[in-house]
DNA sequence: CAATAAATTCCCATATTTAGAAATTTCATG
DNA sequence: CATGAAATTTCTAAATATGGGAATTTATTG
């Protein structure tokens, strides 16, 4: 197949354990975790080291990881168009609004959220940038759902519709129900469904293809998500969420009308990189392919 | 006498390729940048693409950076004690102040602004985080500086004071008088001294051993950063510099008596690392010995 | 649509890394 | 300050990655 070097797995094996949590390992507790053999993990614990992917803390020598990871870190978010070009909005739409303003991409089957600004307030309801949630029952995930493919749809069903509170949408029908009112309005509500207390509008952002790109929302704490704000803070996401798609060069399109399905579902499996890319000068046909197999 | 691992060094050097601001590489702009033999090359690439540090632009097939580093990027954030515990105090000091907010570290001879509160006004001043700035130019780094050792002063100063506009300071005698100036009042000020446009009032943060662990405070644009003004600011970021403190476990000190100095030069040896920046730099072969010229 | 150029993968001898244990250093404890 | 335990480095045969070119695939052009 193809086999690739076990020292780079070994290295972000290493860096990758501090995801549960833990932030001081010594290299005893590395090779109890990952197995690597202890002279190799020397090797690469020394290697990240003088990166700086990894630091020694002063006083312990744990290893911790080390700060060139904000840097690179962060060129990834900044060279990241769609986080460039909707900066000021979301700052605008936090001023506005008061409340937490974030930003998720779907990747995979799940809602990678990459962009925040939080809340002025001190009640506030924040997920950290990098954070990942599923994407069904979540307002930024059903946002972007709504105007993917069938396909992509389709995978986040297969991959388990799993309950997390009594609000939490598990079954097919009642998805895709709630995608085609989420089409209509031009943005998710989620009123607890992932967690009791998690609230929030999200409205798709489109780019310049007109596939759904991303969603832009705000989260909000229940005690200020009320069904009589809920309106003027939609208002406001729909608003913002339209200005970035159009700044990223997306035609502006009507809430119901348009459903974007389509023209998405004609881009839908793209595991294998000989995609037909050539044509710059054919853009992607609404190919008649409404295969609604739902039901 | 300790050889790293190449695959590991490859790899992030194809990482860091990103750093000087390209946002896409094809393979062969790795190749050429970077000199690895392809067939090398390109087992690292789909290693790295297999993690989701590296991923493909679906239309044009480039490579560009990945969100893996987005969630490890803000994991070494969440997990530096000192943001977790400023978060809610930074987020005040903005509301009342309506600027930036920052808080930074010296890392080598520089100093790296790890967190950042964006002012909620249009015109304002910004550094990313991530982003490192010579130490002797700015508040930020005065206000550490003023604090640290006299090893860490000096090496700053061997790394050479460089001139970026007609406010920097440049002479030895010049930085220390500023830095006892720092001390008497317990923050320090930039007017200019390393960008024309820059403002900025810092305080230092002490952790429970008194040391000096970070610098906190804000960073304005000069239409709003006048001598009127600049007292009230200053006030803010003493007194929010020294609540974080006191939340890490310092005693509170007084401005001018506890230099701080001594305490940190005990510990003076510390792994100098800031050799490779930049990304471009092959990895300089580390020799077995360092020259020990502290004594 | 064919021909050409470019990009990517495959192949294999050679050099390097790896794993495991032993040797050494560092740290904790009486 | 000596002793024992743990952590880290060193050492070597064996396994594996590496690099360079050839083969293949993919893009570009007339």
């Amino acid at each position: 197949m193809k086999p690739t070097p076990p020292a780079i797995h070994n290295a972000f094996d290493i860096l990758e354990a501090f995801q549960d949590g833990q932030r001081e390992f010594t290299a005893q507790e590395f090779h109890k975790k990952l197995n690597i053999s202890l002279s190799t993990q020397y090797r690469v614990l020394h290697a990240l080291e003088d990166r700086g992917y990894l630091r020694r803390d002063t006083q312990t020598g744990r290893y911790r990881l080390g700060f060139k990871f904000l840097q690179v870190g962060n060129l990834a978010l900044e060279q990241e168009e769609i986080v460039e070009t909707s900066r000021g909005i979301l700052q605008d739409m936090c001023d506005e609004t008061k409340e937490t303003i974030q930003l998720g991409i779907l990747e995979g089957v799940e809602v990678l959220y990459i962009k925040t600004i939080e809340s002025p307030l001190p009640l506030r309801y924040v997920l950290q940038p990098g954070f990942r949630t599923p994407s069904y029952c979540v307002a930024a995930g059903k946002a972007i759902l709504a105007y993917e493919s069938e396909d992509k749809i389709s995978r986040v069903i297969r991959a388990g519709l799993r309950r997390f509170t009594k609000k939490t949408i598990c079954t097919t029908t009642a998805l895709k129900r709630e995608l085609a009112d989420v089409r209509r309005g031009g943005y998710a509500v989620n009123w607890g469904e992932m967690r009791k207390s998690g609230r929030g509008v999200y409205a798709p952002v489109f780019d310049y293809s007109g596939r759904v790109a991303a969603a832009v929302g705000l989260s909000v704490p229940p005690e200020r998500f009320t069904h009589k704000r809920l309106p003027s803070l939609a208002e406001v996401v729909r608003r913002c969420a339209e200005e970035i798609s159009s700044r990223l060069g997306a035609v502006p399109l009507k809430t119901s009308a348009t459903t974007g399905e389509n023209e998405a579902a004609s881009l839908a499996e793209a595991p294998i990189r000989s995609k037909q890319r050539g044509g710059s000068n054919r853009k992607p046909e609404k190919s008649g392919r409404k295969n609604d197999t739902s039901g």
